[in-house]
DNA sequence: TGGATTGCGAAAACCGTTTTCAATATCCAC
DNA sequence: GTGGATATTGAAAACGGTTTTCGCAATCCA
């Protein structure tokens, strides 16, 4: 089996990829490639889940500690305009971001309690939207739909939200 | 017909029982009365659509120019914990809230053309989210839905956005 | 009606994000 | 390779919506 090995592959391949896609972006836009911009979109990729500017900066600082928050701001707006990022904001006021995972689209379900966020698509879902959208002579661009509420399974959550503030206290 | 005196007559009511329902909440919570409040309260009532705090303000300031944003800020979330009106973000930046109208829940349409809300419910979207929350083991607590697009309609959404921008310039 | 208690408004603080600006890095034409 | 036009960087300041502070005013119960 080894699960952790086998992750570990998918997730450089997966990271070299969007890598590439960057600094192809890039170059099709005219810009400069940077020490910096390499940094924080090779670490971006490393990580998984909702990544906040904080989180992602913390993480960048490790490999430079000299990069600061504007260039991490700045790079993350290169990475939604390149469409290789998504941004979200899930209502406590700060942005997150997540790389297009295979699913292409996806919504959300959060657990006002642990903090976890459940990705979920359905296809009846969609089309009901645009059958409503329809009804209402309206064209869908895009759209977000998020479920707040808890996990039912009390003690999966009670873990999750034990784990979540450990690693808040960096 | 007389659509508009019948308007009129309907609005009037609507906000006079909020007007009393708050004043109520009020009492129950143990706070005093102002006229700081009352105004704020009755002008917000007599408003419609997703007013933003400036908007109130503004209009807040033709019944009392001395009120100021702290105490409208103030106000409108002791009109949310009273449960007479819901805040709502639709990515613009700023908080606007709204009175819960006889439809208890609804969701929105929001036209990135000419700015117009729409809103719309349907039992089996609402049904369909509780079913793939059940799924996910998920309770929901409750739940945002918001459709970003165009109006179909190109004469209407041109007319909606000309009058918007029209009143914008105060 | 006195006086403890709340509420008020102007201004300051807050907080996530964006912009400024002087210094530095990139990279294309030579 | 090198010069030099151009883009990028990071610290710090600015921004914009919202919240808090603080000294004064209003409320309201005994
Ligand atoms: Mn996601
Ligand atoms: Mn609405
Ligand atoms: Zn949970
Ligand atoms: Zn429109």
């Amino acid at each position: 089996m080894a699960p952790v090995h086998h992750r570990k592959e998918v997730d450089e391949s997966y990271a070299k990829e969007k890598e590439a896609a960057f600094a192809e972006f890039i170059q099709r836009k005219g810009l400069k490639t940077t020490r910096q911009r390499n940094t924080i979109v090779a670490t971006f990729f490393r990580m998984r889940g909702h990544v906040s500017v904080e989180e992602l900066l913390n993480e960048v600082k490790k490999a430079n500690s000299r990069i600061g928050y504007a260039t991490v701001y700045r790079t993350l707006h290169l990475l939604v305009e390149s469409e290789l990022v998504e941004e979200r904001r899930f209502g406590d006021g700060l942005a997150r971001y997540e790389g297009h995972s295979d699913v292409e689209h996806h919504d959300h379900m959060i657990c006002l309690e642990c903090g976890e966020i459940f990705e979920f698509f359905n296809p009846r879902l969609e089309a009901l939207q645009e059958k409503l959208a329809e009804e209402n002579d309206f064209k869908i661009f895009r759209h977000r739909l998020e479920l707040y509420g808890a996990c039912k399974d009390p003690e999966a959550c009670a873990n999750r939200k034990q784990k979540r503030q450990a690693s808040a206290g960096n």
